[in-house]
DNA sequence: TCTGGGGTCCTAGGACCC
DNA sequence: TCTGGGGTCCTAGGACCC
C-alpha cells in the first residue's frame, strides 16, 4: 500500500510575516535583512513582489537596494515568527499528528489514513485556504508517496501551489531538470557530478553506483535513490522535536582582537545558550567553539567533560578555556557557542544514580568477598563500616 | 559594498580497550 | 622483537538545508 505524503512549505516566511502583521505591505516590495552597519546586511527573505525584481535570499542588501529603490527593508523579528511558525503547526497538527516539523517554516504530515474519506487535493486546498485566512500565511502544498518527492513537488508551483507528483511522473517531471534543482544536492555535490558527466536528475538515476560511492560515499546510494523516486524515510513526528544541539553565534561590529571584548562576546552567547537549555530542560557535556576570522577562514573546536552541565557559567568557562586555547590571535570576525548533543536533565539524574548504584554496587561485592575470605580464615583483620580514623591511631 | 544564524548528518583519524 | 582486528569515544571539518 502506498502513502500519501503532503510537504508544507510557508512561502518566503520571514516576509510573509511581517506582511501578515502589517497589511499594509502587501503591495510592495519587502525584504527582512540585518542591519549593514553591524555587518548583517543580506537579504534573509524577500516576498513576491521583491523576487520578481531579481532579489533573492542571501543577497546582500545594497545590491537588492540597487535593484529595487523603494524597497521596503524590515529587521528581523525572530520571536514573531516562532509564534506564527507555532500557530502554522498547531493548525496543521489538528489536521493529523502524524506531523513533522522539518524546520520553522515546513513540515510533512502523512494523511495516508485520512484518504478513504477525503480526497488529498480537496485536504491540501482546505489546509491552505485555512492558513491562509487564520494565519495570514500563503503555503505551497507537495503531495507524494514518499517525503523526497513530496519535498520536490512543493517547490514547482509558488506561491500558493498544490503539486500532485507521482511515482510515475518521476521521469517525465523530474528526470529533465538539471541535478543542482535536487533537494540534497548543493554547489559542490553538483560540481562533483557534473565531473562525472552527470548533468540531469535523469543522468543521476542511472549512474554506475559504484562510480557514485566513490565520489560521494553512502550519501551517492541515497541521491540515487531518490533521484529514482525511492524514499522509505517515516514520517516521525518525534523526530522533528528532538534537539540535538543549542547555539548561539554572532557576527561583530568589527573585526576584534581585543581580549576582554571577546570574552563579554562569550558570556553573552553563553547566556543565551544556558537560558535555552534550561527552556528545553536539556543538559549537555560537549562545547564546541566556532571562530570565524577576518578572512572568513572558520574553525571549530570542542571539548567534553565529565558532569553535565547548563549553566552560563559553566558554559561560559568552557567556551572561555577553548578560545584561550585555540585562538591564532588574528581578528576575529564572529563567534559562536553550541552545546551538543544536548540530552534530557532527567537522563542526566538517572545516568548519574546508576553511577552511584554502580559504585556502591562494586562496593557491596567487594565487602561480600572479603566477608566470605574472613568466615574462610577465620580472622577479621578488616571490619564494615569501622571508622577508619579510630582504627588507625 | 562582500559574504547571517540556526541547525543536521557524514567522514575520518587517533586514542584506547579487549 | 612482531604487531591483528573490532568497537567505541572524542575531535575536527565538510556539505547541505532553511
Amino acid at each position: 500500500m502506498g502513502r500519501i505524503i503532503f510537504h508544507i512549505d510557508c512561502n518566503s516566511f520571514f516576509a510573509s510575516c511581517e506582511m501578515a502583521r502589517d497589511p499594509s505591505l502587501k503591495e510592495k516590495p519587502v525584504v527582512v535583512a540585518g542591519d549593514p552597519k553591524e555587518r548583517r546586511g543580506i537579504v534573509l527573505a524577500a516576498n513576491y513582489l521583491a523576487k520578481q525584481l531579481g532579489i533573492y535570499t542571501t543577497m546582500p542588501l545594497w545590491e537588492a537596494k540597487k535593484k529595487c529603490p523603494s524597497l521596503i527593508v524590515r529587521k528581523p523579528n525572530f520571536s514573531l515568527y516562532r509564534t506564527i511558525s507555532q500557530q502554522v503547526f498547531a493548525l496543521l497538527h489538528r489536521v493529523s499528528p502524524l506531523l513533522e516539523r522539518a524546520s520553522i517554516d515546513e513540515g510533512y504530515l502523512d494523511v495516508t489514513e485520512m484518504a478513504p474519506s477525503v480526497h488529498p487535493l480537496i485536504l491540501a486546498e482546505n489546509i491552505q485556504r485555512d492558513l491562509l485566512e487564520t494565519v495570514q500565511i500563503p503555503v505551497s502544498i507537495g503531495i507524494a508517496p514518499n517525503k523526497f518527492l513530496a519535498k520536490m513537488a512543493s517547490e514547482m508551483k509558488k506561491p500558493l501551489g498544490i503539486t500532485v507528483l507521482r511515482k510515475r511522473d518521476v521521469p517525465n517531471v523530474l528526470w529533465p531538470l538539471a541535478v543542482e534543482n535536487m533537494h540534497g544536492v548543493g554547489e559542490k555535490t553538483a560540481k562533483k557530478l557534473n565531473a562525472m558527466g552527470i548533468v540531469t536528475i535523469g543522468d543521476l538515476a542511472k549512474a554506475e553506483e559504484t562510480a557514485l560511492q566513490q565520489t560521494l560515499g553512502i550519501y551517492g546510494a541515497r541521491l540515487k535513490e531518490w533521484a529514482n523516486g525511492i524514499d522509505h524515510r517515516p514520517v516521525d513526528p518525534e523526530e522533528g522535536e528532538k534537539r540535538k544541539s543549542i547555539g548561539n553565534s554572532t557576527t561583530l561590529p568589527y573585526d576584534v582582537t581585543e581580549k576582554q571584548v571577546l570574552l563579554d562576546v562569550l558570556r553573552e552567547l553563553a547566556e543565551s545558550v544556558s537560558r535555552r537549555m534550561k527552556q528545553k530542560r536539556v543538559v549537555s557535556t560537549t562545547v564546541q567553539l566556532t571562530i570565524r576570522y577576518h578572512n572568513f577562514q572558520t574553525i571549530t573546536r570542542s571539548k567534553t567533560w565529565d558532569n553535565p552541565f547548563q549553566e552560563t557559567e559553566d558554559v561560559f568557562r568552557y567556551a572561555a578555556y577553548l578560545l584561550k586555547k585555540h585562538w591564532n590571535g588574528e581578528p576575529i570576525r564572529l563567534l559562536g557557542i553550541t552545546a551538543l548533543d544536548v540530552f534530557d536533565r532527567k537522563e542526566a539524574v538517572k545516568q548519574l544514580d546508576l553511577f552511584h548504584y554502580e559504585e556502591e554496587a562494586k562496593t557491596e561485592a567487594l565487602w561480600k568477598t572479603i566477608e566470605q575470605l574472613q568466615k574462610k580464615f577465620g580472622t577479621s583483620v578488616i571490619q564494615r563500616g569501622a571508622e577508619w580514623g579510630k582504627n588507625e591511631r
